[in-house]
RNA sequence: GCGCGGGUAGCUUAGUCGGUUGGAGCACCCGGCUGAUAACCGGGAGGUCGCAGGUUCAAGUCCUGCCUCGCGCACCA
């Protein structure tokens, strides 16, 4: 068993990493997951970052959180795997390559070869690899990077294959179109966080165009900002509840701007609430209805040979649409089927004809208008005002004064191209889609079953975007990815295959009939372009090809959970035995993305719940509140804390700084404060114990004496650290981490360092052996043990240094202080039996009464200090007594409290009219209710009683009414005021009905005895001073001389007692002559003291 | 625009069921204490609890509206 080591000063990036080097060679990793072999598994799964980007202290933050919680299971007994993961696929890193190799279009790309772009976007993967392991290792994260899962790797995309075919076997995947931001020059369709970027505001032509009914000689009035799309125009969507108009221009418009009018005589219907804004004619209200009566009527397309009708019943008609509003345009919204989501989705659920006007080139298409086709649409603006002003209108069929009623210019946000800055269209493209919708009331069931930290996420926001679920389009026109694996002949039959045994099947079937298809050997490249080369053939004897698609990379590592396995061609029961996980982590902004995903996976795939508790972590802004990101710059680099107060420091930091889902403004002075507040004084507390314990020869496993027979002292601050054990782990548990280790940061600096330590330092420096200092040693032993191991979750460095100096053990390897659920028989990570838990824990013994009474004594020593600065008596002059008034008996610490105070005695006094007077004052909570509206009133005569004492025997009494309010003893609150004359404090302990006042006074009389002793504390504290001030050692001895003047007596006793504590071999005091000149001097109360020490 | 979460001292923050004197820490000032560390203790200064209404005997806390910051959704005719 170990003896400790002297400590040293702290060198805090020394320490770690030299750790960091012993971790290494003793694999301590993996010992500490290997010793609980035998214990319950916690299933955790690590989202996968993506190593194309420099880490963040932002991923700092997310994996201390991980790392606290697999650390903490893992001392409770749980068997924790680890496996690193990482994210591979998807836009970033294509787009990083396109940057990189000036590749702007899928143009270019496809010129320079799909190989090799798809090469260097594999290669791009890992750029920043390096810098992610070394900042994991760095920070203490415990994770298996060796054999991590990568989602570009062979089987990885195998096992996403499986789960697409589940998806397509069940009819949950379809084909189908979306309305998608699209840039006609780079041929590339954006996801909705790259055209957050892109946001302009731009002003552009918007025109409100009358639609001309069929049978009737009136026009429908609507309002689009975009021309462009008014030749796709199939339908007006009307609110069926919104109030419309006709009416009928009587005059003409003063002051027109623009292109446009209307003739007078001619009839126009749009919704009422917008007339002031749209009309520019005077006009008469024909007739007022609602907008259900609109539903069904045709009207005349305004380029009838744009769009064929098919079979279409519904086109050019007016349909129903409850998401019309009249906050803008004229309450009729133009509906161009596939140049808008809600005009896409309108015209699916209506019938109307779905047909391109616009190639995707951004031009138009032929056939839509000899003057507009093959011109690009955004330069066409003009041509179209023109069109329609042109008398009859685009059609030839509208009033003579055209089909334009006026032009407006617009400003709003728009959508642009990052790169080539160039407007972006909403255009609906070929798309996959897992039908979502089909299964949301699984998703929300499945919700439910989810514990969320904080709860909030889950039921809100969460939960809101479960409830308005949409199928997920799944497909990219993108190059890295993981492949579409479905094939499809040109008229329409397709197969989907799940695995490269299946590929080879049908590439053989293929082959047999005729089609030429390259190898495709076991270890065929899942990726683009090998899998575009594969022909299949259809029942029919049709080729198929492979559609050209690659995934939505959330669906990659929302395949996590199996596909980091390969299940299920591999690894059957390490999957299944691993379902469903315990424990997931990230940042909020994973809501819509992996936390949702995880979920739309294992319900479509297994119909199973993903995840039991999710932990989403609040956003991490800069030390002003702006989020962090590379484009502000203004990311702060984790390093420059690791090498300056650590990774400790940093950690203990972040969990400390707030609640782990509130947004964490990360302030590099708070790391400065957290490592010199918590660390340092942890340190000192362990090096007042370590180096007096080698010195001493201390070992912790010999003559450790009972808890019950240690001094008060001892038992008091046990008592405390098991309290706050106690909370700590009840604040782990319900996701509090922040108040459990700010309560245990408390703890360190104020009980134990601030009063304990404090308070026990002479008892160590006597060189006997004695059994009070054995009770220290072993106290500070105990305590120390107890609080590396409740901290070694979120800062595992330091702790693991002192828990292997004091226990010869790793922190790592010992058990949970609270006990170790995972270790017993039969426990799951959900459930265990509660009572054997609790019979593993290891904390001391607690004595709230005791923790109550010291609690006492300290207010009443901080109230001594209150009460000498107001009397002006300083705190070396003892006082000749000092009197406890009321309260519960202290005098377990009265020796304590008298040194605290500075008094020769402490005595307690019943006589609370001696020193005290009383006042009363109301109790709101009991007297409220009776006294209603008079309640100030008779808090008034409460609190302004002429004789408090009298009233409150009358209270006492019984009977008592005041203003005709019966007043009992609970209604008033009785507080204690010192009488003039006497130096006393009071303090209220508790709260509520269980406070209750006690009262210190202070004897402020001066004797000789007293001005001796203290005159005798100041030469000590200065010669103390000075002894450190010429650095002597400890032991040191000193030859002192003292000069005094205007100096009450110096007593015998004194001198000696100030030789004693200075360990002064010699001791002259002098009481006249001079000093010499080299002599230190100082005054005091008058006296002036000089002194020389050699 | 809709939803969620914030706004408390110069900064970082605590504040439970509404209870009458809103707590800490950092920084600042004064004093004390120290063989006690980047310390500790006492005191001081510093607050329109985002703003405006309302409910109540009583509002930082509950209600309504607004302002503002962050995030998410929708950006739409």
């Amino acid at each position: 068993m170990a003896q400790p080591n002297a400590a040293g000063d702290l060198d805090a990036v020394a320490l770690e990493t030299a750790l960091l080097e012993t971790w290494g060679q003793e694999n301590a990793f993996q010992s500490s997951i290997d010793s609980r072999r035998s214990g319950a598994p916690f299933i955790f799964l690590e989202g996968p970052p993506t190593a194309n980007g420099k880490p963040g202290i932002h991923h700092v933050v997310a994996r201390a959180y991980k790392d606290l919680v697999c650390r903490w299971k893992t001392m409770e007994g749980f068997l924790v795997e680890r496996k690193g993961g990482w994210d591979t696929h998807g836009l970033p890193v294509e787009i990083e390559v396109q940057k990189r190799l000036d590749l702007m279009s899928n143009e270019q790309i496809e010129s320079f070869g799909m190989k090799e772009f798809n090469q260097a976007c594999r290669e791009s993967v890992w750029t920043y690899e390096e810098s992610w392991r070394e900042m994991t290792e760095r920070m203490g994260y415990w994770i298996d990077l060796d054999n991590p899962y990568v989602t570009l790797d062979n089987n990885y995309v195998e096992s996403c294959w499986w789960a697409l075919k589940q998806m397509f076997s069940k009819d949950l995947l379809y084909r189908g179109h979306k309305v998608l931001p699209y840039c006609p020059q780079t041929g590339t369709s954006y996801s909705s966080h790259e055209v957050a970027q892109g946001y302009k505001e731009v002003e552009e032509p918007s025109v409100y165009v009358k639609f001309k009914l069929v049978d009737q000689d009136a026009s429908i009035l609507a309002w689009t900002t975009t021309p462009w799309t008014l030749p796709g125009n199939v339908g007006l969507a009307v609110g069926p509840e919104v109030t419309y108009v006709r009416v009928k221009v009587t005059a003409d418009a003063e002051n027109w701007q623009g292109a446009g009018g209307a003739s007078i005589g001619e009839e126009l219907i749009l919704a009422k609430d917008l007339m002031k804004e749209v009309l520019r004619h005077h006009a008469e209200v024909l007739e007022e209805f609602p907008g259900s009566e609109l539903v069904g009527k045709a009207y005349e397309p305004l380029f009838p040979d744009a769009v064929p009708r098919g079979d279409s019943q519904t086109a050019w008609t007016i349909l129903e649409a409850d998401w019309v509003t009249t906050t803008d345009g004229t309450g009729v919204v133009h509906t161009a089927v596939m140049y808008g989501e809600d005009d896409y989705n309108l015209g699916m659920a209506a019938g109307l004809p779905a047909h391109h006007t616009v190639e995707m080139n951004g031009s138009f298409c032929k056939g839509v208008h000899p003057q507009l086709d093959g011109r690009y649409v955004k330069e066409c603006d003009g041509t179209i005002i023109e069109l329609l002003s042109s008398p009859g209108g685009s059609n030839g069929k509208g009033p003579q004064s055209g089909l334009l009623y006026r032009e407006k210019l617009y400003s709003h946000d728009y959508p642009h191209c990052w790169r080539t800055d160039h407007p972006l269209l909403y255009y609906a493209m070929d798309s996959w889609f897992v039908r979502m919708t089909a299964v949301k009331e699984r998703l929300i069931e499945f919700n439910s079953q989810t514990e969320w930290a904080p709860d909030w996420v889950g039921e809100g926001r969460f939960g809101e975007w479960i409830r308005n679920v949409k199928d997920w389009a799944i497909s990219r026109e993108r190059y890295w990815g993981t492949p579409i694996p479905v094939w499809r002949s040109e008229d329409g039959q397709m197969k989907c295959v799940g695995s490269i045994a299946e590929l080879q099947q049908e590439v053989a079937l293929a082959v047999a009939a005729g089609f030429e298809n390259p190898d495709c050997p076991d270890d065929v490249d899942l990726h683009r372009p090998i899998v575009d080369e594969f022909t299949f053939v259809s029942d029919d004897g049709k080729p198929m090809k492979r559609e050209p698609f690659v995934m939505d990379c959330w669906f990659d590592s929302g395949c996590a959970s199996f596909a980091q396995w390969h299940y299920p061609f591999e690894n059957k029961d390490t999957f299944e035995s691993s379902y469903p996980i315990d424990y997931i982590c990230e940042g909020v902004d994973q809501t819509r993305g992996w936390f949702y995903t995880l979920l739309a996976v294992s319900t479509t795939v297994f119909d199973s719940i993903s995840y039991k508790r999710c932990l989403s972590l609040g956003l991490i802004l800069d030390a002003e509140g702006k989020k962090m990101s590379k484009s502000k710059g203004n990311i702060v680099d984790p390093w420059d804390h690791f090498n300056r107060e650590g990774a400790d420091a940093t950690r203990w930091y972040m969990v400390t700084a707030g609640a782990p889902w509130s947004p964490l403004k990360f302030d590099p002075n708070g790391v400065r404060e957290t490592y010199a507040k918590m660390f340092l004084t942890l340190w000192n507390v362990y090096k007042f114990h370590a180096d007096y314990a080698a010195l001493d020869g201390f070992d912790p496993e010999k003559s450790a004496n009972d808890v019950s027979s240690r001094p008060a002292l001892d038992r008091w601050i046990l008592s405390r650290m098991s309290s706050v054990a106690s909370e700590y782990h009840n604040d782990f548990v319900s996701w509090n981490f922040h108040k459990a280790c700010r309560d245990l940061e408390d703890f360190v600096v104020n009980d134990l360092s601030n009063w304990y330590v404090r308070r026990s330092r002479r008892r160590l420096w006597d060189e006997a052996e004695n059994e009070d200092k054995a009770s220290c040693q072993h106290t500070l032993h105990e305590i120390l043990v107890v609080i590396c191991r409740l901290m070694a979750p979120i800062s595992p460095f330091m702790v693991d240094v002192i828990h292997r100096n004091l226990t010869g053990q790793p922190v790592h390897q010992a058990a949970w202080p609270l006990g170790v659920p995972g270790s017993l028989e039969g426990a799951t990570s959900d459930e265990w039996d509660i009572e054997a838990a609790a019979a593993t824990a290891t904390i001391p013994p607690v004595d709230k009464k005791l923790e109550e009474t010291m609690s006492l004594v300290r207010e009443l020593a901080e109230a001594g200090r209150r009460i000498r600065v107001d009397a002006g008596r300083r705190q070396r002059l003892p006082c000749a007594q000092g009197w406890i008034v009321a309260g519960p008996d202290v005098s377990i610490f009265h020796d304590i409290l008298a040194e605290e105070l500075n008094v020769e005695e402490i005595a307690i006094e019943q006589d609370l009219n001696r020193f005290q007077k009383v006042e009363l004052a109301p109790n709101f909570r009991t007297l409220a209710p009776k006294a209603r509206a008079e309640v100030n009133a008779v808090s008034n005569e409460i609190k302004n009683a002429q004789n408090p004492d009298e009233m409150l025997a009358a209270i006492k009494a019984g009977g008592m009414q005041i203003l005709g309010v019966d007043i009992d003893e609970n209604d008033v609150e009785i507080r204690r005021a010192e009488r003039d004359g006497f130096a006393a404090e009071t303090v209220t302990i508790g709260q509520g009905e269980d406070a209750f006042q006690v009262s210190l006074v202070l004897d402020m009389q001066d004797t000789p005895l007293l001005l001796s002793k203290g005159l005798a504390r100041d030469i000590t504290r200065r010669i103390q001073a000075k002894r450190k001030e010429m650095d002597f050692e400890i032991e040191a001895t000193i030859d002192l001389q003292v000069w005094l003047q205007n100096a009450p007596e110096m007593f015998e006793s004194d001198q000696t007692w100030i030789a004693t504590e200075t360990r002064s071999a010699a001791a002259v005091f002098h009481s006249e002559g001079q000093a010499p000149a080299n002599a230190d001097s100082f005054t005091v109360d008058g006296i002036s003291v000089q002194f020389t020490v050699e």
